[in-house]
DNA sequence: GTTCTAACA
DNA sequence: TGTTAGGA
């Protein structure tokens, strides 16, 4: 039996305003303007520029990048710069993990992860294991279920 | 109660 | 970067 996993949660709807963004972080309000005003971090436009600022969750993901860089030495416009850089591992990881992994299947009673087929012949499958807190590899034959 | 901008004992 | 003023 397999298992496809459907985009089910939408993120976009994951939605924080400064004083949120604030304590989930350990940034401070004034901090997270001062980093908009440096182009660092972006709000979600605001109509009216006195309105409160609303920040999506991938912004979240940047601020926190940013604040575990700080703490761990880097200053300000260094640590900005390599979470841009890592941003673009993300997405390349998120962009070949998404093109790789084609569900979830039971086999013999184990969640084994499908990761493609193995040869250009199709007649192979890769499939991941996780076990221990350790990653594994098989290579197994289609499953026909 | 929270967030806004601007300014600095 | 913190804090405060005065408004929204």
């Amino acid at each position: 039996m397999k298992y496809r996993i459907p985009n089910l949660v939408n993120f976009d709807k994951f939605v924080f305003r400064i004083g949120e963004l604030s304590r989930m972080t350990g940034v401070s309000s004034r901090q997270l303007r001062y980093w908009e005003q440096r182009d660092y971090i972006s709000a979600i436009t605001r109509d009216d520029q006195n309105k409160a600022r609303v920040y999506d969750f991938h912004t979240f993901i940047q601020v926190s990048i940013i604040k575990r860089l700080q703490d761990e030495g880097y200053r300000l416009p260094a640590a900005v710069e390599k979470m841009r850089s890592i941003q673009k591992e993300i997405a390349l990881s998120r962009e070949f993990f998404k093109a790789a992994f084609d569900g979830v299947e039971v086999i013999d009673g184990q969640l084994y992860l499908n990761l493609g087929y193995f040869d250009k012949a199709k007649t192979k499958v890769l499939y991941g294991r996780y076990e221990n807190g350790e990653t594994s590899y098989e290579v197994r034959p289609v499953n026909k279920d």
